[in-house]
DNA sequence: CTAATTTTTCGC
DNA sequence: CGAAAAATTAGC
């Protein structure tokens, strides 16, 4: 007879499998009956693992027999009266590491807040002191008073709580202690007495929005036939593609959606790229929303995250908490009755995680969740990824458009200035061709503001010894440094190293010279050009401290600024009145990646950059920069033909084996030491190659091959997306842990990309 | 992830 | 040659 149970526990860490542990059942000292609760499925336990304890979940009892090697320990103890994590938290858990080859650890460390999982998780507590029942009455309050007698002391106390407490009964303790300046013995005494009751509640650090509601904006024809199409799309599709120009009003759409799932009491989660680009958002659906809504996102405090965690588990009926507005991360919170997902601006790739495990997709993520939660999902864009409108053109989602812009707003004027012939002619001020520093002179004679983009940052990406034509690299990668010139600074943009910006060639004591320019350089070069105009910087360096990044935009919104110079940072969702003209001052970096998804990544871009000029009145304008303007993602652009774009895209992928029509899985490998590096990279191809074929790439080399020192090569897996795609990644785990055993691959590193941008 | 163990490197 | 540093592996 068997006196313990067997189950199976994740734990947060990056090992390959869970662990089984036993659950004592017979004769519990106790210590133990006191430690061990029942063993249910979600519920937090102590374990020990090695010489220390770690915490995990529960994840299923035990089934079949362990490997002989394992000795299975006994769960210290369970945690939890009721479990923390629900089973559809863990489908989704389990679906994760299998579609994205990763660890359930990994899962568990990305899904629950670390202070869950640190044992350090008692919420903070504030003490209050209030009246038993029989002491609310004046009368008896009164006859307290004058029986105190030579008690000075606990008089004093009584009264400064009386005045304290104006109505309320309830003051903070450490209120009452200090503004009465009697000693917590006093204190003590009366709530021994009776006289006090003293009370815990868990202060709240979740700053919840208590300003005015007010009601969704009435929609116009286009935003209620909008609304009428999703609605009627969702009937037979569970996803629906939202394709709206910019400002077609989409987000008073998602409103009126969002509040007739509230009425059917669910919760509804909505995605957006970069939480912190959203203040106008945040702002809009809180005066609509109120206390319902709740920001969810990884740089949050580990005890907002917390608190968040624990209100969206909150029991049904509860009022707060049903909206959650979230970057990709707020996938994991536990919702109970989740009745739509929007995901906005859904062509964004930073909805793709990079770098730590588990690389997800929060898109992808999200539709596969509606299915399990019945919920329906809503995309939002006014450029949708080439994957989902394929989807919706081919009758997997729903797509509905919205063509015009708010209320008659027209879509800016875009203008191509071919940069070759401009510099041939001589006609350049600095990266300034004639034709943009007139129209700029024009604008900001009429009191208009500028926006101008340019995606790199620092002075210039690399000096050059005009000697010995030598250039400085960083150490520890193959990159070039770059100039940070406020700095005096030479920054390697991959691995953050930095060193002074030296005077002279170490080597040869030639000059340096700057090529190519970045921000700071533009920045530099305006206020030679436009001595007298307001200029403000938006990048990476310039918005490092707290709250940097929303005093610029409320300096250029309150028209203190009358320039704004940034990278990618000022083409996200802002609306400024007053901006009549937007350049882009070099657009060739977007369009010459070895990518296949460059172009579409460009015109993205540009539109969205596009999006910025032009809100009330005039039309606007967008002024690009090029040396390649025969490229013909312009005359798509120039139009604003998003379906052409998609037309020649979907041509291109089909042609050349790309996304939809296959599936890539993106092998990284890393060593310190190349031969070794070299060895896997031959193994696993060779691997690779006696399953899949032709599927598998050439050995590639990154563009940045090395980084903190360590080597990098990539192998590329082209699947037909009608293939067996969970036999094919069962295979690509063998030959993986295959190469690794191997003595000459000793030490490499493999990451499965699954899906890459 | 941490701790223990094995391998490599490095200084005298 | 031995100590110190780095790499590797086990943990249920």
């Amino acid at each position: 007879m068997k006196d313990y149970n067997l189950v199976d526990i994740i734990l947060p860490l990056a090992i390959a499998d869970v662990y089984t542990y036993r659950i004592p059942l017979a004769n519990p000292s106790p210590l133990t009956s006191a430690a061990l609760g029942t063993a249910d499925i979600g519920k937090r336990v102590l374990v020990p693992l090695g010489k220390k304890s770690i915490i995990g979940i529960i994840y299923r009892p035990h089934e079949g027999t362990l490997p002989k090697h394992v000795k299975v320990r006994d769960v210290v103890q369970i945690i939890d009266q009721t479990p923390i994590v629900t089973a559809q938290q863990l489908h989704l858990w389990e679906w994760l590491s299998q579609y994205y080859m990763c660890t359930m650890g990994e899962v568990l460390a990305a899904a629950l807040p670390s202070e869950i999982i640190d044992d350090n998780y008692a919420a903070a507590i504030c003490q209050y002191i209030s009246l038993p029942p029989t002491l609310l009455d004046h009368h008896a309050q009164e006859a307290l008073l004058s029986s105190f007698g030579r008690a000075k002391k606990q008089e004093q106390l009584f009264r400064t709580f009386l005045d304290l407490a104006q109505g309320q009964w309830q003051v903070e303790r450490r209120v009452l202690l200090e503004s009465s300046g009697v000693s917590g013995a006093i204190l003590r005494l009366l709530i021994d007495k009776g006289i006090f009751l003293e009370e815990e509640h868990p202060i709240s650090r979740l700053r919840r929005y208590s300003g005015a509601i007010g009601s969704p904006h009435p929609l116009d024809t286009q935003q209620q036939n909008a609304a009428n199409a999703i609605r009627q799309a969702w009937q037979d599709k569970n996803v629906v593609l939202l394709h709206g120009v910019t400002s077609s009003g989409k987000t008073e759409v998602y409103i009126h959606l969002i509040e007739e799932a509230l009425q059917k009491g669910k919760q509804v989660l909505y995605l957006v790229p970069e939480i912190a680009l959203t203040t106008q958002l945040t702002e809009r659906l809180q005066a609509v929303f109120g206390s319902q809504l709740v920001v969810y996102h990884s740089r949050f405090s580990n005890a907002e995250r917390v608190e968040i965690y624990n209100e969206v588990r909150g029991e049904r009926g509860d009022e707060k908490s049903k909206v959650i507005l979230g970057a990709r991360s707020a996938i994991f919170l536990p919702f109970r009755d989740l009745g739509l997902i929007i995901v906005d601006e859904e062509h964004e790739p930073s909805y793709k995680q990079q770098d730590p495990a588990p690389r997800y997709h929060a898109r992808s993520t999200a539709i596969m969740m509606a299915g399990w939660y019945g919920a329906k999902v809503l995309l939002g864009t006014a450029t949708p990824s080439v994957e989902s409108y394929h989807n919706a053109t081919s009758g997997k989602y729903g797509l509905v458009e919205m063509k015009e812009r708010f209320q008659g707003l027209q879509l800016p004027r875009i203008t191509i200035v071919d940069l070759q012939r401009q510099y041939h002619r001589k006609e350049m001020y600095g990266h300034f061709s004639d034709p943009l520093v007139l129209r700029m002179r024009e604008e900001l004679s009429k009191g208009k503001q500028v926006i101008l983009f340019q995606n790199r940052r620092g002075y210039a990406p690399f000096l050059q010894c005009s000697d010995c034509g030598s250039v400085p690299k960083c150490p520890n990668c193959d990159v070039s440094l770059t100039l940070h010139k406020a700095h005096h600074a030479l920054v390697c943009h991959s691995c953050g190293h930095s060193i002074v910006a030296p005077q002279r060639c170490p080597s040869c004591q030639g000059e340096y010279r700057t090529h190519g320019f970045g921000t700071e350089r533009l920045e530099e070069e305006i206020s030679a050009l436009f001595p007298h105009a307001h200029v403000a910087r938006m990048d990476l360096d310039s918005t490092r401290r707290k709250d940097s990044h929303q005093r610029i935009i409320d300096s250029f919104s309150a028209h203190k600024v009358d320039i704004l110079i940034g990278t990618q940072m000022v083409t996200k969702g802002l609306h400024f009145d007053d901006v009549s003209l937007v350049a882009v001052l070099q657009a060739d970096m977007l369009l010459n990646k070895p990518d296949f998804r460059s172009c579409e990544h460009a015109f993205h871009m540009l539109e969205q950059v596009s999006g910025r000029a032009g809100r009330k009145g005039d039309k606007g304008e967008v002024i690009i920069q090029t040396f390649d303007p025969k490229n013909p993602v312009f005359d798509y652009l120039k139009k604003h033909d998003y379906l052409s774009l998609y037309e020649q895209q979907i041509a291109e992928r089909q042609l050349f084996h790309f996304p939809p029509f296959y599936r890539l899985i993106i092998f990284t490998l890393k060593h310190r030491d190349e031969q070794r590096l070299n060895a896997a990279v031959t193994l696993l191809r060779e691997r690779l190659e006696q399953t899949f074929g032709p599927r598998v790439s050439g050995i590639i080399t990154p563009s940045v091959a090395r980084v903190h020192n360590m080597h990098i090569l990539q192998l590329r897996l082209t699947i037909e997306a009608t293939a067996n795609i969970h036999r094919a990644k069962s295979l690509v785990r063998e030959h993986m842990a295959y190469v690794v055993q191997q003595s000459a691959a000793k030490g490499t590193i493999i990451t499965p990309d699954i899906d890459p941008l």
